[in-house]
DNA sequence: GACCCGTGCCGCCAAC
DNA sequence: CGGTTGGCGGCACGGG
């Protein structure tokens, strides 16, 4: 799906920094570099003019609801006030109307509450800040909220944890409609880390930086080097020195993910970047990878991010190097 | 897609 | 006594 026309909706005290940060990754135009895309961006709200926002000044919004018509992205941001008050019912109806129609929806933070009052929730897998978690669950029953991860992409809705994990997201969507090195591109130019996996947990369970002598930094660097061996957690427990009962926990410790899951993510970026950058075939790949076969590297690929390895080169090689 | 076997993960508990 | 470790068993999932 095509992803050119991006909409934020704007609620009375928006959050000015996840407003921000919608307004970088979609809306701000960047001539010299015609490798990044450019996005038909507007701003919208219920009732246009000024909106108060989260931090006392107010900003002038000038399109309303009819702008969320034929887009295909539409964001929204946090924003300060009771997350338990139902918003407007053509707000509520537009967003319906919106997704039923195709757009994709997006939210930073307390911003899921409105997808929550709309409906688009239900059913769905679906994050936010971990301070609002259990409210947002308490709210919306049928929804699947997740505490723990950075953002959840459930395909026609997409959610986020607190204020960074917006960056995090909308550059997920970037990549996933871009590819690795537009993403990379955009994200060195904002400053921040390529990629942080939507799993990555929101916090890491330690209230004491641990010392680097007990870290698995050196260990998680050295897998990343390895991936195309056969990293078996047993292996990974000795070289760590630890039972592989103690690894695990402190593997979870430490990334919040598992050591099986977090080396597939891995590999998968991997082969993302060999995918765009290489003309390997893809069983090439998988061996390089650590996936072994071709048929479990797309087995992966599906699961991890929705398409096949051959229509993902289709898509995002660059081939003229 | 249906299978099977092996592996990874986690809750539980006992032992420091 | 609370906290950490490590082993066991059940279960789910990965891979053939």
């Amino acid at each position: 799906m095509a992803l050119t026309t991006v909409r934020v909706l704007a609620p009375d005290g928006v959050a000015v920094f996840e407003l921000g940060v919608i307004a970088e990754v979609f809306g701000m135009p960047r001539p010299d570099d015609p490798l990044l895309p450019d996005f038909d961006f507007a701003v919208c709200t219920v009732r246009p003019g000024e909106v108060p926002t989260s931090s006392g000044f107010g900003i002038t919004v000038e399109h309303g609801l009819d702008a969320l018509a034929g887009a295909d992205l539409i964001a929204v941001p946090a924003f300060s006030g009771d997350e338990e008050r139902v918003p407007e019912p053509e707000l509520l109806e537009a967003l319906r109307d919106a997704s039923v129609a195709g757009a994709r929806v997006l939210s930073v933070c307390s911003g899921a509450f409105l997808l929550g009052h709309a409906g688009l929730l239900d059913g769905r897998r679906c994050t936010t800040h971990w301070l609002y978690a259990e409210r947002l669950q308490r709210l919306f029953p049928a929804a699947r909220v997740d505490p723990r991860v950075l953002y959840v992409d459930d395909g026609q809705v997409l959610t986020s944890a607190g204020t960074a994990a917006g960056i995090d997201l909308c550059l997920h969507v970037i990549r996933s409609e871009f590819g690795e090195k537009v993403a990379n591109r955009l994200a060195r130019r904002m400053v921040v880390p390529p990629h942080r996996d939507g799993g990555q947990a929101q916090y890491v369970d330690m209230p004491i930086p641990v010392r680097p002598a007990e870290s698995l930094d050196d260990l998680l660097t050295w897998m990343r080097e390895h991936l195309a061996d056969d990293l078996a957690v047993e292996t990974l427990a000795a070289r760590a020195h630890m039972s592989p009962r103690t690894f695990a926990r402190r593997f979870r410790a430490e990334t919040g993910t598992t050591p099986f899951s977090w080396l597939t993510g891995q590999r998968i970026l991997l082969a993302q970047r060999l995918l765009e950058e290489t003309d390997l075939p893809i069983d090439a790949i998988a061996t390089r990878c650590g996936f072994g076969t071709a048929p479990v590297l797309r087995h992966h690929f599906a699961r991890w991010r929705g398409t096949t390895p051959q229509a993902y080169r289709r898509t995002f090689a660059r081939r003229s190097a």
